[in-house]
DNA sequence: GATAAACGTTGCTGCAACGCAAACAAAGCC
DNA sequence: GGCTTTGTTTGCGTTGCAGCAACGTTTATC
């Protein structure tokens, strides 16, 4: 890992506050690897090993349902943790973590988060906030799912990561990597062919622009209005 | 607070692990309140002033939406804290606290909670083991609203309920508050029609006991394969 | 004990969204 | 270039459940 790696994330949110020093000793310790487009960094009731600080690209974090239904907790952009089960007192992970695009990671062995929590409190208490963070969102959703309907939830999932990965192109801003009418759909609980026909119809209202596993939001406004109901759909 | 009280706090999940003379120090900070049934113990987007201790009776954590519709979170059962968003960097509260009976509980200042983790650590650490249960909870419930349908869903929260808080009566479990049907409803994304509905279904099947806001759980197990979808509605 | 308020039940109607099926389009592969 | 695979679109029938309305029942209030 080059110097100049080093200065960079140092910038990242998990690390803010830390001294120098402590992140080197905790990159020390780092394996950094790189994992493939659409494999595994970790499978849901596997044993959590490790965590995992994400470097370049995008990962879907899958639950799959015992009868085999498939729903995306969320999407982890560069410079966000993972798999940080262990610190949150459980011995597997929750849910399966899979590369959407080819991307880089750093992975420690998981029994080093409680001393790297307990040498660097800033690391623990930036973990910390990032997980009432994520209990904030989680709650959002149940809200969400209990009293909004499908298409509200899917204009709402589609700012979201516009928010998070949204790059400007001429005709908007383009979500960073691919997603499939089935991947929106697992986002927000309903089904492909819903998803389908409702991105049939923003796309001749002019809101979207989409492909073939590639969404563009060419007016977020209009479409977090309708996100909010402010709109007769 | 007697000597008494003392013995039979530390026994409560938040304390585990801590020594009696720490445990005292913060019990001498603490400040006893009663809540009368139906009062709120903290008020959503209020700022978060304290966090609590739940020693007797039962709290419902209900969020409202921008249209006011009612989603209950969660209730929650003596020995829990309650109102730690401050620990999650939050300065305000999420959700309302409604004392769903009355209630005893201790409170202490929002910013002691800080001190309090840092001096014991086990203290910090069971907060966030807590929290991650949460966490966990919350997603467990996003899965369901996206994959279950109602029956199961409203199965499902009578079954957590009576984990909770079951209280062994001569016709089964008893759920041990005040219940009514719209409660239900708002805990499973629902109208109290629909539950009313299922309700009267499953009491004519013997599954279970029902009255004005009492709900007595008959076949626990029935109802558990009736959740876990092992049997045709 | 009468009146009101809160809670629960039940029939009916409508529709949002699911499920199925069939066809189409684009990308990958030999 | 043809073949397969994977993803998308769209029509049509079905249905779970919400919404409305009316009525019954229990608990509070004076």
């Amino acid at each position: 890992m080059s110097r100049l790696d080093r200065t960079l994330i140092a910038d990242l949110a998990p690390f803010q506050g830390m001294h120098a020093a402590d992140l080197d000793t905790m990159l020390g310790q780092a394996r950094s690897m790189r994992i493939v487009k659409e494999t595994a960094i970790f499978e849901q009731e596997g044993e959590a090993h490790s965590f995992f600080l994400l470097l370049d690209g995008h990962v879907r974090v899958v639950k799959t349902t015992p009868d085999g239904q498939q729903v995306i907790v969320r999407y982890i952009s560069p410079g966000e943790l993972l798999g940080i089960a262990r610190a949150l007192g459980r011995t597997t992970y929750p849910a399966s973590a899979i590369a959407a695009v080819d991307c880089v990671a750093l992975a420690w062995p998981s029994r080093l988060w409680s001393e790297f929590a307990a040498a660097f409190p800033s690391f623990g208490a930036n973990t910390y906030k990032a997980v009432g963070a994520r209990l904030q969102d989680a709650h959002a959703r149940v809200i969400e799912m209990s009293t909004e309907q499908v298409d509200r939830r899917v204009a709402h999932a589609l700012l979201k990561l516009i928010q998070q990965t949204g790059r400007k192109t001429e005709d908007g801003l383009l979500i960073d990597f691919p997603l499939s009418r089935q991947d929106i759909a697992d986002m927000t609980g309903t089904t492909l062919h819903t998803v389908s026909r409702l991105m049939t119809v923003w796309e001749e209202r002019g809101l979207v622009k989409s492909g073939r596993q590639k969404v563009t939001v060419v007016q977020p406004h209009k479409l977090l209005l309708l996100a909010e109901g402010h709109v007769d759909k």
